[in-house]
DNA sequence: ATGGGATGCGCAAGGTGATTGCATGGCCGC
DNA sequence: GCGGCCATGCAATCACCTTGCGCATCCCAT
């Protein structure tokens, strides 16, 4: 583990709310020249730090205006194999995120759906025929907010 | 909102897993010339559906090994205001998520901490203290895979 | 004290990708 | 058939990434 100091504090929260940060802007902004701001990106990048980019997909712009998280609790009898579960989940395509929890559930699912009607068709279709289903709980998102959370 | 081809929607889906893809080598990809492809992909900018771009953090990496998702029901006789709640939730370093939810629960938290009896003090002298907070649940984090979801 | 190594910096140069202007070809409605 | 629209390719420019090099600083052992 390496240790950071404060720029690579703040690089890190500017990068996270922002990824298309240059090298350049991000020295400009704490006193480093490009190539220096530049080795301290790699660095972190090296340690496993920044652990890759992704774009943000929006989709409300795409049409799935519904985000609901499940939580499920396998059936104890059923005698399912975690693996058979994760395969048959990770087949849905509505499912964006699949957590393997402890605590009173075994799964998190985070599904998307373009309205609560699509939703429905989502659960009955395919969240309550998943092998070893037992009890399901669901919350609908309102709104979500991220925040930057520690860093060290 | 705009309709996408499925040269559009492969972009979409390469850039969610490498949001450092290039607009030549996703174009060099569909058979598309390098300013052909940059030109969809700010289309997509345009339309709100490719939303920002961020750099992945890794806690584990900077010693945050345990993250947790709690779900939160309020105290109704309480009647602290959601805007408190969040104002107080927010304010907590280790809560990376907030999210306003329908069910069961009426938020759902994401938290990060270094080790269990780390997560024992946040709930304890952070979450547990918390205006108007009532009954809470909580699922520790054993893997999670994110998906591509639904595109369309 | 003093010399050597490690670390982190700035400067400069070369390569890659982003961004824009311009011209061409397909497609649709008139 | 014809004009407008849309998306494309090509070429040029600009910004940024990436690397090599030399210098200053700090730490540590001599």
């Amino acid at each position: 583990m390496i240790d950071l100091d404060d720029i690579d504090r703040a690089f890190l929260r500017e990068l996270a709310r922002d990824g298309t940060l240059s090298a350049g802007e991000l020295g400009r902004r704490h006193g480093l020249s490009q190539p220096a701001a530049w080795r301290r990106i790699k660095r972190l990048e090296e340690a496993g730090i920044l652990a890759g980019q992704r774009v943000e997909v929006d989709r409300t712009a795409l049409g799935f205006g519904v985000t609901v998280f499940l939580g499920i609790k396998l059936a104890t009898k059923g005698r399912v194999s975690l693996e058979d579960f994760e395969r048959a989940v990770t087949a849905i395509p509505e499912v964006q995120v699949v957590q393997h929890v402890l605590g009173l559930f075994d799964y998190r699912l985070r599904v998307v759906a373009r309205d609560i009607a699509d939703f429905e068709r989502v659960l009955r279709r395919r969240i309550m025929t998943l092998p070893g289903v037992g009890q399901v709980e669901a919350n609908v998102l309102l709104t979500e907010e991220a925040r930057p959370g520690p860093l060290g």
